[in-house]
RNA sequence: GCCCCCAUCGUCUAGAGGCCUAGGACACCUCCCUUUCACGGAGGCGACGGGGAUUCGAAUUCCCCUGGGGGUACCA
């Protein structure tokens, strides 16, 4: 089996170091097997998703290193191929149309949170006759599109890095909506959970390798790649970065995407070597340094941590301090100097002299920077 | 609340029954090098959450507790 996976990041924001981190191990993975890693941009949802988003993620998958196969595919542009498939499992009695309005639902989540229930679809709309259902569309009513869950299903897979997981149809929350709500002769929006299979079985995506936080929606999935009568990849679910308080990291902890941290001044090597120690250790653990290409020669999901793994800044930036030791002067004097115009000095001078400067400062950085305040009496 | 998962130094981790008086790295401390800062070098501090069970022997296996995380959308 020739290997492929991919990277979905959502346009709706910058590039996480989350969604950097799981593209590292996809990467990883896909090199480590000769395979092919793509990349599909997840873009469903028209409201939150933006171009300058994909720009960005672009730009940094590239500028860490992380160069793709194929793509970037775009689901904004599949959305034909969502509906069709909505419309065979319509055809086929798997999915149905539920007229239940957003007020109904809140109501049946609150008495469900009220008598300490978990927020559950009751399924009330699974089984309508035609009448009821002319009835609600008489009623002005525009339903969503949901597909069956049984209740009484077990579902259980081998997850490559945590062995197996199991879980209850029951726990699933319902039949679930794959469809957004729209006229009742249209199919609407499809949704993420439905979309990301058609994609992964259409594209022949043999391992999902994406972060824990996942877990759930891999049992709902698995129903749907039954469904879609198609082959159940793999699925890889990573440990988590969290904050260094412990919790899933995320935009409110301050710096978190790709660019922030090259704007900061750290080298894509660092970050990347980084990345890969956050969950995953070398044979040899005592080897923390190490490239991209290097680390693909020896990965596997074998060494990959259960645990989530605290982000811790010291380490990082005592990476970036040894990468940028060991950089030339000319290749760091490049590096700098769009950090000295930044700051107004005059860099026109003579190359020799820019890189003299560099060489005097080169062995006490631990950022970029770090230059600027560094330098700012050689450039009066 | 309910469901799932996880659990070794402050942090990232090694460890897959005896090789563990638990190894490495970051951070911290001391010393050396150095006209300063840094780099580099030599040391030091520092952990198997608790309780049972299995075993001649458990950080490693099993159970319970505790703690932590994730999920619970017509977001992805």
């Amino acid at each position: 089996m020739t290997v492929r996976v991919r990277i979905a990041p959502s346009p709706t924001g910058n590039l996480h170091i989350g969604t950097a981190r799981t593209a590292v191990f996809n990467w990883l993975f896909a090199r480590h097997h000769g395979g092919s890693f793509v990349i599909r941009i997840e873009d469903t949802d028209l409201e939150r998703s933006r171009p300058e988003y994909t720009q960005n993620i672009l730009e940094g998958l590239s500028w860490l290193g992380l160069h793709w196969d194929e793509g970037p595919f775009y689901q904004s542009q599949r959305m034909e191929l969502y509906k069709q498939m909505v419309q065979k499992l319509l055809d086929r009695g798997l999915a149905y149309r539920c007229y239940t309005s957003e007020e109904e639902l809140n109501d049946l989540r609150a008495s469900q949170e009220a008598k300490g229930q978990a927020p559950r679809y009751d399924n009330r709309h699974r089984n309508l006759t035609p009448e009821q259902e002319a009835e609600f569309q008489a009623e002005d009513r525009q339903p969503v599109v949901r597909f069956k869950i049984d209740d009484s299903r077990d579902i259980a897979w081998s997850d490559v890095v945590r062995g197996t997981v199991t879980w209850k149809g029951s726990d699933l929350g319902g039949d679930m909506v794959i469809a957004r709500r729209a006229p009742a002769d249209e199919i609407g929006q499809p949704l993420y959970n439905f979309v990301v299979v058609v994609d992964d079985a259409d594209m022949g995506i043999t391992h999902v390798i994406r972060g824990e936080d996942h877990v759930a929606n891999t049992a709902k999935q698995i129903l749907l790649y039954e469904a879609l009568q198609t082959q159940v990849p793999l699925f890889a679910h990573t440990p988590l970065i969290l904050s260094p308080t412990g919790k899933k990291l995320s935009k409110r902890d301050g710096v978190t995407s790709i660019s922030d941290f090259q704007a900061m001044g750290y080298l894509p090597e660092a970050l990347v070597n980084y990345m890969s120690l956050l969950g995953w250790s070398p044979p040899d653990a005592t080897q923390e340094r190490f490239t991209l290409e290097e680390a693909a020669q020896q990965f596997s999901f074998e060494r990959v941590n259960k645990a989530g793994a605290k982000f811790d800044w010291d380490k990082l930036n005592w990476l970036n301090s040894q990468v940028i030791h060991d950089t030339s002067v000319a290749r760091l004097t490049d590096l700098l100097v769009p950090y000295w115009q930044e700051a107004g000095f005059n860099t026109g001078i003579e190359r020799p002299w820019l890189e003299g400067a560099t060489a005097l400062v080169s062995q006490s950085l631990a950022r970029l920077d770090e230059a600027v305040d560094m330098c700012r009496y050689l450039f009066d």
